[in-house]
DNA sequence: CTCATTATATCGTAAACCGACATTCTTGAA
DNA sequence: TTCAAGAATGTCGGTTTACGATATAATGAG
């Protein structure tokens, strides 16, 4: 505190955060808009990336789409009634376990998903700058918080 | 496509954007249950950070306020109507033009705000680390889809 | 002074999540 | 084998919150 003074304040820790969060809203809503430009609500897109890119090893049942998308198994059963009624995806029982439903995107869902990545992928390309440089002064600013050497 | 193969496949990139978007949900997850935990929805939360940051030759104004919180100018006064009966912060209006508002912080949305500030930062020191790699590798697999050589 | 414009506010509506509860299926221990 | 406990999915009512459309108030150009 005496010798050397903390180089940033704590003014500037919070302003590296609101500018992250800023940033992260500003691709979101890029993200909601790109979707909804194609018909489909968001989080939708977000289930079909999911499902999408599912490890080898795992199946998209309700449960592991719950814990992906970060949410309660009611509210993605019901996300998944949505994007089936919207003909995105479809479900099959599980033949080796009768409780379980497996969720896989039609053919038009994955047409979707497909153009939707790359519209995805392009503008993220530069806004990835912003939210690498954000995230690495929040990170430098974190550091010296607890480092003041 | 022949002397060099492409180093990133379609599918190498959309598990690149899927784990983004997963790194992301967990923060904004992560957030949302600390923000909560302090009687503070998150959007209120939100509000209060981007007050506190507001830069030296900006105001706090409704406008201002959607802008950078990414909303209609009626569902920022909607969140300012809520976080102000809340006691977070109130609102004046500006005697340089009557027609806006002016949104502050209380004391003690000034309290709650440090408070949320610094669990924030404490939080995302660890996951900066995965939300960088996981951007980084975005950032590699589209610089790939763009330049085969 | 008047009218176009800007800033904020109000209100009805819709989307989406959640908690609580219900149903169906699986499994393991008696 | 049987059945109780637990797991996986599904249903329903309630709540929150954003939005579009509309309204009100203030500013400023001419």
């Amino acid at each position: 505190m005496v010798g050397s003074m903390n180089l940033t304040s704590e003014q500037d820790r919070l302003k590296s955060l609101a500018e992250f969060r800023y940033q992260m809203r500003k691709f979101l809503n890029f993200s909601e808009i790109a979707s909804e430009r194609c018909g489909v609500p968001a989080q939708q897109y977000q289930l079909m990336q999911v499902i999408a890119a599912i490890p080898e090893d795992q199946q998209a049942s309700i449960t592991y789409l719950a814990e992906r998308m970060i949410l309660r198994h009611n509210s993605t059963v019901e996300l998944v009634d949505r994007a089936e009624r919207a003909g995105l995806v479809s479900r099959q029982s599980d033949p080796k376990d009768m409780r379980r439903s497996l969720v896989h995107l039609t053919s038009e869902g994955q047409v979707i998903l497909n153009r939707l990545v790359a519209e995805h992928l392009s503008e993220l390309a530069p806004r990835c700058e912003h939210l690498i440089t954000a995230l690495c002064d929040l990170q430098s600013a974190t550091r010296t918080q607890t480092d003041p050497s």
